[in-house]
RNA sequence: GGCCCGUUCGUCUAAGGGCUAGGACACCACCCUUUCACGGUGGUGAUACGGGUUCGAAUCCCGUACGGGCUACCA
C-alpha cells in the first residue's frame, strides 16, 4: 500500500525569503514532484508579534517567480483547509488539553519575570542557561506542583497560562533521519517546551505536529537549525498515538555566508543579494534588494541553488527544473553546510543567459532597459541587439552596459582615446568612409568591413589604427561587440551620423 | 557550559576499502580577438590532526582540534 507523497514547507511571514528557505522549497518540490505527490504549503504564523504585513503574498510571489508553485496554500486553498495556522487556533487548542488530560502536558502560570527570575536564580558557570525541565518544574508554579484545588480556581479565573509537554526523565529518543541516518537524543537535555502560548497560539512544536498529522504530510524537510527539537516532536507523535503516520524527516544542512551563517549583513558586506526578490521592511522601509531585481534568471537561481548541497553524481552543472524533478534523490544531499559562493552563482547565470534564444531574453531585457529609461520600440531590433551581445552578459543589467549604445546616441566620447593617435590621413579616411558608405545599397556588417579595409589599404593605413577611432564613435568607448556588426544594426542613417559626430570632435 | 550536527583544492563538490584523489567557480599563463568579453589549451591548488582495523583507508572505528546549530510564551 502506498501512500501519496505529500511534502511541506512552512515559512513564517516575518520577511525576505532567503536562499535557505527556498533552497528547503525546492528540495521539498523536487522530492514530491518527483513521485508525482504534492506539494503543500502552509503559513506559519503562529506569533502575530512578528508577523509582517505583506510577508505572505510575497511569498508566493518569490515562489511563483521561481516555478514552484504550490498545490495546496492559503491561496491555493486545498482539501485540508484552512492552511493558516492562525486560522487553526481552535484545533491546536483541543489536541494541547487532550495531551494534558493525558498527563503528557500541563498548565504552567508562570508570569515571564517569574521566568526570569528563575533563570537568574539557578544559573551557575556550569549551567549558564538553566531550563524549565524535570529538575526545576516542581519549583514553578503549574499543574503539577500546585494543588488541584488552586489549579482550578486559578483556570476558573481565566488566569493566563500556557500548556507545556512534560519531557520524561532519561528516556531514549532516536530516529531516522533521511540525510544523516541514525541520530540519538536523551530526553534530559530537552526542557519542557510550551506548546500552547498564553494568547491562545501554538508554538511551532506543537502546530507542525498537528499539522502534519491532518495534512497527512509523508515527508518532512526542514533545515538542521530543527535538530535539536526534532525529539519534542518525536514524543509528541507518540503521545498522541500517531505514531504509525509519522512523516519521514530530512534535516538539509545550512546554507552559510563567507564568515559562518549566512545573514543580512553578509548582503550588505559583500554586496551579494540573499533574498529571492527585493523586500521592504514595511516599518523601517529599509529595502533589501533580491536576486531577481540583481538580474538574475529564475532558471539560474533555482539551479545553482539545487547545486549547493546536491548533485547527481555526474559532472553535469547545468540543470532545468524538469532535469532537476528527474534526477533528484535525497540521497545525494550532504550532510555538511555549504558557503555560498556568489561568483557561481553568476556563473550559473551567465550560462542561462548564454543558453536562451534571444526572443526567450526579450520580456526581461525590456524591462531592463526601461527601468534604465530605455524604451524599445522596435522590437525586432532588440532581438537581434540580444543575439549580439548576450554571450557578454552576466547578468540581465548588463544588457544595459553592453547594448544602451544601439538605442541612444552617445552623449559623452572618450576622445582621449583617439586624439593623442588623430591625423590629418585619419581625418581623410572618415571623410572618404562617409562618402563611400553613402553611396552603398548594400547594408550589412561583412560588406561594410570589406569596404573599410579596401578603403584603409587605399589610402596607405593599417586597418587595426582605424577600427578604435570608429568604434569610438559608434558606442563613445572601448567597449561592445565586433564594430562592423555595430554599424550593420545602427543602420546606414545613424553610423554615417555618428561619424561625422565624431569627425567633428576629433576635429 | 551542555546537547546535536558537520569537516576533500580559497569556494561548490566527485571518488561509499584498491590506478598519478576527478570536475566546476575563482585565480594565473598562453591562443583567439587591433575594443571589451565569449571561447580554446594549460597551470597553481585539497583528503584537519593523532591513533587504530586492514595486504591496502579520503572512505570503517576511537580520540583531539576546528566550524556550525540549538539551549525563548522565535521560527
Amino acid at each position: 500500500m502506498n501512500k501519496k507523497v505529500r511534502v511541506r514547507f512552512a515559512p513564517s511571514p516575518t520577511g525576505g525569503l532567503h536562499l535557505g528557505g527556498v533552497r528547503t522549497v525546492l528540495y521539498n518540490y523536487l522530492f514530491a514532484k518527483k513521485q508525482g505527490g504534492d506539494f503543500v504549503l502552509r503559513i506559519e504564523d503562529t506569533d502575530q508579534s512578528r508577523y509582517v504585513p505583506g510577508a505572505e503574498q510575497y511569498i508566493y510571489d518569490c515562489l511563483e517567480w521561481c516555478g514552484l508553485v504550490p498545490d495546496e496554500s492559503p491561496k491555493h486553498g486545498g482539501p485540508f483547509a484552512p492552511y493558516r495556522q492562525s486560522e487553526r487556533k481552535e484545533i491546536y487548542r483541543s489536541y494541547a488539553e487532550q495531551l494534558v488530560s493525558k498527563g503528557y502536558a500541563y498548565y504552567a502560570f508562570d508570569t515571564p519575570e517569574e521566568l526570569e527570575q528563575m533563570r537568574n536564580v539557578y544559573k551557575t558557570e556550569a549551567n549558564p542557561s538553566p531550563q524549565y525541565d524535570h529538575s526545576l518544574r516542581m519549583k514553578m508554579r503549574n499543574s503539577l506542583s500546585l494543588p488541584a484545588e488552586e489549579v482550578k480556581k486559578l483556570l476558573d479565573e481565566n488566569v493566563r497560562h500556557v500548556v507545556r509537554i512534560k519531557m520524561p526523565e532519561n528516556e531514549p529518543v532516536s530516529f531516522v533521519d533521511m540525510i544523516r541516518g541514525e541520530v540519538n537524543f536523551d530526553t534530559n537535555i530537552v526542557d519542557d517546551k510550551v506548546l500552547l502560548k498564553a494568547d491562545g497560539m501554538p508554538t511551532y512544536h506543537l502546530a507542525v505536529v498537528i499539522d502534519d498529522y491532518l495534512m497527512k504530510i509523508t515527508h518532512a524537510f526542514r533545515g538542521e537549525e530543527w535538530l535539536p527539537s526534532a525529539p519534542v516532536h518525536i514524543l509528541l507523535w507518540k503521545y498522541f498515538g500517531w505514531e504509525n503516520d509519522m512523516p519521514q524527516w530530512a534535516h538539509l544542512p545550512l546554507i552559510l555566508g563567507p564568515q559562518g551563517k549566512l545573514s543580512k549583513r553578509d548582503a550588505a558586506k559583500y554586496g551579494f543579494p540573499i533574498f529571492a526578490m527585493n523586500w521592504t521592511d514595511p516599518q523601517s522601509g529599509e529595502l533589501t534588494e533580491g536576486f531577481k531585481e540583481r538580474g538574475f534568471l529564475p532558471q539560474a537561481f533555482i539551479n545553482f541553488l539545487a547545486l549547493l548541497g546536491w548533485n547527481d553524481g555526474s559532472e553535469q552543472e547545468i540543470f532545468s527544473l524538469e532535469e532537476l524533478i528527474e534526477k533528484f534523490s535525497i540521497e545525494r544531499v550532504h550532510s555538511g553546510g555549504a558557503k555560498f559562493d556568489y561568483e557561481k552563482a553568476k556563473w550559473f547565470n551567465h550560462q542561462w543567459i548564454k543558453r536562451f534564444e534571444a526572443g526567450r531574453l526579450k520580456f526581461e531585457v525590456k524591462k531592463t532597459l526601461a527601468q534604465k529609461r530605455i524604451d524599445i520600440s522596435d522590437e525586432q531590433k532588440l532581438e537581434k541587439v540580444i543575439a549580439l551581445v548576450k554571450d557578454r552578459c552576466t547578468l540581465l543589467t548588463d544588457f544595459y552596459d553592453q547594448g544602451w549604445f544601439f538605442f541612444k546616441t552617445p552623449g559623452e566620447i572618450d576622445a582621449e582615446a583617439v586624439k593623442p593617435k588623430w591625423n590629418e590621413a585619419k581625418k581623410r579616411f572618415f571623410e572618404s568612409l562617409k562618402e563611400e558608405l553613402q553611396a552603398t545599397s548594400q547594408w550589412e556588417s561583412a560588406f561594410i568591413e570589406d569596404g573599410f579595409k579596401k578603403l584603409a589599404m587605399i589610402q596607405g593605413i593599417k586597418p587595426g589604427e582605424l577600427q578604435l577611432p570608429l568604434r569610438i564613435m559608434l558606442v563613445g568607448g572601448k567597449f561592445g561587440p565586433p564594430v562592423f556588426d555595430i554599424a550593420e544594426l545602427l543602420g546606414k542613417e545613424e553610423t554615417l551620423r555618428r561619424i561625422e559626430n565624431g569627425l567633428a570632435i576629433f576635429g
